[in-house]
DNA sequence: CAGTTACGTAAGCTCTTTGTTACACATCCT
DNA sequence: AGGATGTGTAACAAAGAGCTTACGTAACTG
């Protein structure tokens, strides 16, 4: 479950929704985001170390691809949970609708 | 997405799990870790501004129970892919191995 | 072959995170 | 009332994450 810190990072998470569409250079990447390149670098590496992404170079770019084997760990990890929002959310929203606040931080409603 | 974050953490993946089977009391999931009760306790808290969990008091314990619906959100984030590893595992791995181009993304040349 | 392009790495800084010990309360039990 | 029990918070040290600038290197270009 390295992916979930890796992914924790919402920078990480856009990287990993653009190349849900195939592969992109690393300089294309960087480009859709305000940091500097070295810092797409880095979260890159932080995403190749929790194999979630892999790399080929093609001349002098490299070319970074999604690797879904993490993805669909997470998933199985997530998959046990499934029951308790099929069942147990609408319990919670009824005693929520009932004036049970049960947080007391302020939300939307 | 903040649950992601909240889930980076090993001990509080722990404490997910441990809440999985229901309420449990504060000192009571502290007893499994080996880290110290304030430790727990603040993993407690970052788990209650995630909206992983909420508290009830009842008498002087701390019962908390496991709030799915971010564990919800994050099964809808993943949603969008789960059609890579359905089809396209296999399918990568050899492209991969093959250094061919799975998809040119707008580049010029 | 020299210059440009595309990347990654190194060094350094700052803000967070995680853990610890010490402390403050509220609640339960004689 | 007074002590034990169960928890959260405060203060602080150590480690980690993320960003920036500066630099090194391989590969195209002319």
């Amino acid at each position: 479950m390295e992916a979930l810190a890796a992914l924790a990072d919402p920078t990480r998470r856009e990287i990993v929704a653009l190349l849900a569409g195939g592969e992109v250079a690393a300089g294309e990447l960087a480009a859709h985001f305000p940091v500097s390149r070295p810092a797409v670098s880095r979260h890159l590496r932080v995403l190749r170390e929790a194999g979630l992404v892999r790399v080929r170079a093609e001349g002098q770019r490299r070319l970074y691809v999604l690797d879904p084997r993490p993805l669909s760990d997470l998933d199985a990890w997530l998959a046990p949970y499934r029951w308790l929002w099929a069942q147990r959310l609408d319990a919670l929203d009824t005693e929520i609708a009932r004036g049970r606040r049960a947080r007391p931080t302020g939300e939307d409603r």
